[in-house]
RNA sequence: GGCUCGUUGGUCAAGCGGCUAAGACACCGGCCUCUCACGCCGGUAACGGGGGUUCGAUCCCCCCACGAGUCACCA
């Protein structure tokens, strides 16, 4: 028998869409639909102290930009609902008071105070907490309840032996029990751990496939011992390796904010496309078979493996990323190159018609990101202040002298010119060449430079001649003519 | 520090006992060319170390080294 495989994402929110984090619920989301699964969307909102107003619309925003389409969550509803913790706030409590009757925890009297001077004194207890109250008289706890003493609720956890689980990324995986401390299971404020709700809230909404990035490897025989105290089936684990960040000395850490823009707006806001940024974070910890590179979300969906996922952890390269952004932009039709490029051209050209389609086939090729046109073609807005010697180009034969030769021949031709069309422009100037008994780069070097007042620039003469429109062309030409005479 | 996991070129990675150890990014050449890109062609560059097992180890086992993660009333 082969249940629906049920995946969830479940962040917190802090208003801040971390790529690690999207790279999990990128695999929940696959895990799910590569079988035909669902992928549950669950606001693990139980820290109330590092709440955030607004926090959770950056959640839906993010997955509605990258796609990722949920099939239950707080805003759509669904059968195991509802979707946000803080909501279900009065069934971990439940579920908590029914292990402190069956013997399986406990209520803790113990301060603030004294467990971090536990902490302090590390070397004689190990580490974790001495399960102070783990054994305190019913009458004494009777006590304290009626008191209205803070108290949370722990687990308590063996004292021997050892809790083995299998993953399917990692394998096997065997942690000592004494390792375990009796973990808190209620917080004195009511609301339940995140280790609590999740083995909860997991169990309730039957998610089978439990994905999350490996640091929670070590926690996992926990929650286990929970499935056990409950008398749950224990959940398929998949733990992810984790991506990493290079740091300025060379070493590699957890990815974060100081490692740049590790948030899924800041690379939004940096020019990177929703469809690469999951791309690209598909591929950090996961091989197709073929080793196939491209992948929209749906192809992804249909080539996902968990076989493929990578035990090892990945580091995140701008390099390729940004390699992948330029492919896709090469890829897009020019209607759409145009579409999502105009608001950049705009900041050059705010008002008016210009020859587009010459703008975006000199700039599509060349960008990798829409952020760099503005700055590409700066020179086509003003013209740059530029020193005589751009003229001269050993390779195109020009000169001083030939250059100005080459704007004296080209501006009547171009002025003569009936309609401004790169054709037009083009033709004229080709056949302009022979003419003059000249090569090709030897006109169009000098005509471009007078054009552009730059050495370097995107396109060629005849595209950055139509594009700049005839006046400004001859008014430009002209003062490289001048220039070259003074 | 204890525990857990990991280790193939600078980066992402294929490999799953026998291969000249793929591919991609980056980098370096070349071609194309009015510059720069794009495109095409080519190149540099890797199995952390030591023991085993085996006819034979990148691949299986052990030890070491290194790296990372984790040890909260945070998730």
């Amino acid at each position: 028998m082969t249940q629906k495989v049920r995946t969830r994402f479940a962040p917190s929110p802090t208003g801040f869409m971390h790529v690690g984090n999207l790279r999990t619920a990128l695999f929940e989301y696959l895990i799910a639909k590569s079988s035909g699964g669902d992928f549950v969307l669950r606001i693990e909102d139980t820290d109330q102290e590092r709440y955030v107003e607004g926090a959770v619309e950056v959640i839906y925003n993010t997955l509605k930009q990258v796609g990722l389409k949920h099939d239950e969550g707080p805003d759509i509803g669904g059968e195991y609902g509802p979707y946000v913790q803080s909501e279900r706030k009065g069934m971990y409590k439940q579920y908590a008071e029914q292990l402190v009757q069956e013997g399986k925890a406990y209520y803790c009297f113990c301060t603030k105070e004294r467990l971090d001077a536990l902490h302090e004194s590390k070397e004689e207890n190990g580490g974790g907490y001495d399960r102070h109250c783990r054994n305190l008289p019913k009458e004494e706890v009777e006590k304290l309840l009626a008191a209205g003493t803070p108290h949370v609720i722990r687990q308590k956890m063996p004292i021997e032996g050892s809790t083995t689980f299998n993953d399917v990324v990692y394998g096997p995986i065997t942690i000592e029990n004494k390792e375990l401390e009796d973990q808190i299971l209620l917080k004195s404020d009511g609301y339940p751990t995140y280790n609590f709700a999740n083995v909860i809230d997991d169990h309730l909404m039957k998610i089978t496939h439990v994905v999350r990035g490996c640091e929670y490897l070590t926690s996992t025989p926990k929650y286990n011992l929970l499935y056990e105290a409950f008398g749950w089936d224990v959940p398929t684990y998949v733990h992810l390796p984790l991506i990493m960040g290079k740091n300025e000395d060379g070493s590699v850490s957890k990815l974060s904010k100081r490692h740049g823009s590790t948030g899924f707006a800041d690379l939004v806001a940096d020019g990177y496309l929703p469809e690469v940024i999951v791309n690209y974070i598909a591929l950090l910890g996961w091989c197709p078979k073929d080793n196939r590179e491209i992948f929209t979300l749906s192809e992804l969906a249909e080539n996902f493996s968990i076989d493929g996922i990578s035990k090892s952890p990945a580091v995140f390269d701008y390099d390729k990323l940004l390699w992948f952004n330029g492919e896709y932009i090469r890829a897009m039709s020019q209607e759409d190159f145009i579409g999502r490029a105009m608001p950049y051209f705009r900041e050059v050209f705010p008002n008016g018609d210009r020859p587009w389609d010459v703008l975006a086939s000199i700039l599509q090729p060349r960008i990798s990101k829409f952020t760099e046109i503005p700055e590409m073609v700066a020179f086509l807005k003003e013209l740059p202040d530029y020193p005589a010697d751009f003229f001269v180009n050993k390779k195109s034969k020009t000169n001083l002298e030939n250059s100005a030769d080459m704007l004296r021949a080209a501006i009547p031709v171009l002025e003569g010119l009936q309609s401004w069309t790169l054709d037009a422009i083009h033709d004229s100037m080709m056949n302009l060449v022979p003419q003059l008994g000249v090569k090709n780069g030897t006109l169009l070097w000098p005509v471009r430079i007078a054009a552009a007042g730059q050495v370097v620039t995107p396109g060629g003469a005849f595209e950055i001649l139509c594009i700049l429109g005839k006046d400004e062309s001859l008014r430009r030409l002209n003062l490289g003519l001048k220039k070259l005479n003074a």
